[in-house]
DNA sequence: GTGGTCTAGACCACT
DNA sequence: GTGGTCTAGACCACG
């Protein structure tokens, strides 16, 4: 688990985003107890109350629950998980659409684009 | 010209990239004039400082320059532009390799899911 | 006898008052034994010092009392009992008219609100 | 506008409730705007933070929305508030007749009581 | 002047 | 030791 942040937004929405990807990814696991909010503080080097508000956030998404004075937890509903991962996979392929139409390329180029630079990388890696 | 703003971003770099949208994708040509400031401050219904504001930054990306009482103008350097347009469109498509990758899906089966989802698209349209 | 929790009250703060329920309800019967702590720890799936404290609190409340090594028991005092629900009751109801209240709605429509209410779940049930 | 707060649940709790009555009562009118957070932080005597989180949360309902530099609103989304207050009355309803059951009072008996404490009322008023 | 963010630090309830 | 709440105070971007 690891932080890094960058000043274009809220760190308290980059804590969230990092935790729900970790979530939707599987690196954290259904049910998994998360670290307590003091030590997510530490790891990050953020204020506790900036975790809170992240933690808040994703309580409010029901992707986390607290069982009072015992921790937070990945939330058990794996349905719920995969229904947002899919939203979120979903998301990110309309925007790649959306973002090459609005600079003018059409998704059959979109495409090819893609398949382009995807072989360029594999040469270096 | 269409202006829609949110909330989330200051107005003044939406306008920006809108504009450098405009110009990127050939909408606005080389070397045609802009509107004047006050014009795009009616279009878009917002103050006329954060339409200063945005071609200021655009004019320190030699997007556009201003020729003194005349008005603004897209740039007329090609090359600057196509260069630009180019460095934009690899970072969609490396943004999209990201988010994928980072959400767990490899290379491979992003460009699939891509495929799919310009499929089903495909039959609405 | 069941329970079920939520994260928004202290547990014993909800054992407390299902009990007391209980009582007023005539669930529990006047002079009946409770079941032994332990057993209600068991029952509740919650920490016996939780329900120490919620007992603790009805008998301050006089609504059980202890016979030392023998167990404790809902208190003998029918008049008591009596009180306490007719107080409950009418909180119940003036509750009803204040929520009404504060959403705007007048008495003889919250009491025209109830009724149409009542007449639906017939038809369900 | 007027705020008294009870030690029983959170500060920024109440206010998001007091809030919620006035928009969903009427008394704020929809796509009227709230007074600043700093303002309603000096009425309410608590520190602008906790009036934050409270509004936060509302506008999370999407009850408010905010603008940028000028200020926060109600929704101008009739729609969204009708369902919202119906949803609310709705609740009222049902959590009255759950109270009652609890207590071992049926329907019919609920709705008698809440006949006769309304008559009472009416002498004294 | 508007909202937004963050920190530091304190105190509380619960188990 | 866990999360939750609240305060005081500071600083920032925006228009």
């Amino acid at each position: 688990m690891e932080f890094k942040f960058d000043n274009e937004k809220p760190i308290f929405i980059q804590v969230k985003e990092k935790l729900r990807l970790y979530i939707l990814s599987g690196y954290l696991k259904v049910g998994e107890k998360l670290p307590s909010v003091r030590e997510l503080a530490l790891i990050s080097k953020v204020n506790p109350n900036t975790i809170q508000k992240a933690l808040g956030e994703l309580e409010l998404e029901k992707l986390i629950y607290t069982e009072r004075t015992n921790g937070k937890f990945v939330t058990t509903n794996k349905i719920l998980i995969e229904n947002i991962r899919q939203e979120f996979v979903k998301n990110i392929v309309d925007n790649y659409f959306n973002s090459m139409k609005e600079i003018g390329i059409d998704k059959k180029s979109s495409i090819k684009y893609l398949q382009e630079r995807s072989n360029k990388n594999d040469i270096r890696s």
